[in-house]
DNA sequence: TCTAACGGTGGAACCGATTCCATGTATGTA
DNA sequence: TACATACATGGAATCGGTTCCACCGTTAGA
């Protein structure tokens, strides 16, 4: 294992200070061109590259991101963590990944991990945070971006410590059920997130109701039933919805995973969708476009979720500019097979 | 942002050298039981957490695994680097990442990145990768683990340059076959990887058609069909076999997403699954299990080609182990409702 | 002609750890 | 008692960069 060179065997062979030498590394206008030239032909003869982590003890700064979310696994997460790696490397950024399982409680020990190896900034990427999240993020100094998370923060004070990048969640349920009832759909039941769990999908559940209210329908308690985002839970929930005296027309699960679910459990019961019994997906995963048949959805610019978090967040760190906290990108509707217009 | 503390002000506090607590913080064991008591209440007190880069630099490791993979957004991926995040959390290292966006062209900057990053190992998943491949990574001197992906090199001595973590493909494909000739079908269908890209998937064709031959089953040709591993590749694949003048009772496709595909031309033309064609696939990724009808398949034991991948490239990396290259992991298979006993 | 301002330059100090070396002290052995 | 050995200890040197400071030569302005 040969000794790697240093920038002080460059600023030798070119015959020039070391000083001049680091000064035409990064770019420093006060150098002749005379020895930017030797410096660069000897950087070029002993194919010198510069060690980042001398660096980054110098300078505090790693060109590093970390990036923690609830579950790899989730298909939802793969294109925002695409769009997050298309700007962090287009604008030389390096990624470092945590994948919590599911257990916020790894969460303290992940953010000190990233701390540690001195992150420039942090993205997170789960289901809700609180004050007290935020504050075990704060105390850590390290600028935050959290992406396609419900954000139930009461101390407005902690809004300047972080971008949220996110759907209008209320907006896009409300939407989505204004344009199912759209179709002619009277009789609509939901499969919502967690029950209980109080950020996880209460403004999908608001907005699905305002659509209702607003179209005079009321809501029916023994059809809004609760998974955990998952494919089974979808199906569960929908075995409970089956078993209810009268049957919806149309189920809105608030995942497309917990809609596929639900499709596979209508199947099975030897049901058509949408004849029988339509369907109504959230995400706009590519499994939905897969399944067959194939899930309407109102769906998430997932792609531009990770580049919008992450260039605002490295805009941040560049000091460009400073957290604006809430930022919403839009939603879109996508019709698909597994519902049909009634009138 | 106050100025972090320093070994220095531990020391400093505790009243002993500068070397007496490097000792301390890393556990060597020449170091009075008195000196070590209060070096760690120094260290207490002042919350002092080491500084990584700094221990890097002097130390040329930095704890930390570069993970360089095809496309995040493969469903394959997940559950791999679930094993690999596992493993590597356990034993302290951190994971960077980098997508390659199915652009082998990416590849060698991205070790490069890797490497100025100094990382003390890299896990490589694609396709396939050939003697030039394996230059690349081995002029880099990092040890490296591959995991499912075809090793097609010539050079033998290249095999002491990094581990491998596969399956055994054409005896998974083999077995399969094997399976469904048990299962009493005789007119067999193929799709398959990349035609003319002679490692995508030839083991598995050619276990494929070993099975054909030991049963004397002709290969019919006009059923050996080519797609890209994904849905969509699958879909038409399919249309393309339902063109044949004779149709086959069963297509294995050498992918469940190519499954999925092919399962969704053969039901949008009113086909059922598996009574006029049944479909087998490949892989075992969950997609396939939600599907509906759910997918019968070869499952590759893909969280545990993670960890095993990880834990072999670490402990080479600590010098425990050198690389033995080939490690064959055993696959399984999955009766699902795709396909159905003729017996 | 003298001075101020400025571009160009080399090198010391520094970032925060690890590690080696010199030194001191205690223990065991002849 | 003398000496070898082992353990304990402090601190300088080091890893490979960046940056600040001092210095020099040139040019512009008074």
């Amino acid at each position: 294992m040969s000794r790697s060179v240093r920038l002080k065997d460059v600023a030798k062979l070119a015959g020039v200070g070391i000083g001049t030498a680091s000064r035409v590394l990064n770019n420093h206008p006060n150098v002749s061109k005379q020895k930017r030239q030797m410096v660069l032909k000897a950087m070029e003869e002993l194919c010198y590259r510069p060690n980042e982590i001398a660096r980054s003890l110098k300078t505090q700064t790693t060109k590093t991101i970390g990036v923690i979310l609830m579950d790899i696994t989730n298909p939802f997460y793969g294109n925002v963590v695409k769009g997050i790696e298309y700007i962090a490397y287009n604008k030389n950024y390096s990624l470092l990944l945590a994948d919590l399982n599911c257990n916020m409680n790894a969460l303290k020990d992940r953010i000190d991990e990233f701390r540690d190896k001195n992150v420039d900034g942090i993205i997170f990427m789960g289901t809700s945070v609180n004050d007290m999240d935020i504050k075990i993020f704060a105390s850590r100094q390290i600028p935050l971006a959290i992406i396609s998370t419900n954000v139930n923060v009461k101390d407005k004070k902690l809004y300047a410590k972080f971008y949220s990048v996110n759907i209008d969640n209320e907006k896009a349920a409300y939407d989505a059920t204004q344009y199912l009832i759209g179709l002619g759909y009277t009789k609509l039941a939901y499969i919502s997130g967690v029950q209980g769990d109080p950020n996880s999908s209460i403004p999908r559940e608001y907005g699905f109701k305002k659509a209702l209210k607003e179209n005079g329908i009321q809501n029916r308690q023994e059809w809004n039933k609760y998974g955990s985002f998952t494919f089974e839970s979808g199906y569960k929930a929908m075995q409970a919805l089956l078993e209810e005296e009268e049957r919806p027309e149309i189920v809105f699960a608030f995942s497309d995973l917990m809609a596929m679910g639900a499709a596979k459990a209508v199947m099975s019961r030897g049901f058509r969708i949408p004849e029988d019994i339509a369907l109504f997906g959230f995400d706009g995963i590519e499994n939905g476009k897969y399944f067959h048949p194939s899930i309407s959805t109102v769906k998430q610019p997932r792609y531009q979720m990770g580049t919008k978090g992450t260039s605002c967040l490295i805009d941040w760190i560049e000091g460009k500019e400073s957290p604006t906290c809430m930022i919403t990108l839009s939603h879109s509707i996508i019709e698909r097979e597994s519902t049909q217009s009634l009138l």
